[in-house]
DNA sequence: TATAAATTTATCGTTTTTCGATAAAAAATT
DNA sequence: AATTTTTTATCGAAAAACGATAAATTTATA
């Protein structure tokens, strides 16, 4: 099982790109771009926050839940 | 805004006490104190996987942004 | 109400991980 | 093909999780 990072279709509903994002959340696309593609451990309530503000959505629209056989 | 974090309701819903849940997910006690009354300010993906796996549930049934005039 | 149990708070040390900065590689766009 | 965007990688510093532990507080119970 795993959490699974899920900007893509966030990102997709708001049109805005990586580049837009990182700037406006306040990362480096380099971090963003890690949280993104599922290589981070762990995520700050800070960033978080700040990614939902600037989706407009809510946690669980980025983070999901994901047993192993699924999906 | 700020990024709250609800496992009460979750608890209530499956009946199961701090104590209990804590042992099941593998952290003590005082650190699911911590998560559970908001003191905390990062979360493992490690960690909110086994939470949700042992409520049964998603990220967004824990996690939830909150803007600083609401609610 | 007194006692016991559960939960919360606090501190310390270690380990983990974010995150910035940066550069290079890869992919996508024009 | 040239440019832009995104991804990957590395390094170091700062932040924070987390365990262990103990004390304080709250809650439950006899």
């Amino acid at each position: 099982m795993a959490i699974i990072v899920n900007l893509d279709v966030m990102m997709a509903k708001r049109k805005i790109s990586s580049g837009e994002l990182a700037e406006a959340v306040g990362i480096t696309p380099a971090n963003l771009s890690i949280l993104k593609n599922n290589k981070a451990k762990a995520i700050r309530f800070s960033t978080l926050c700040r990614l939902c503000e600037e989706l407009g959505c809510q946690p669980g629209d980025i983070l999901e839940y994901r047993k192993d056989d699924e999906e």
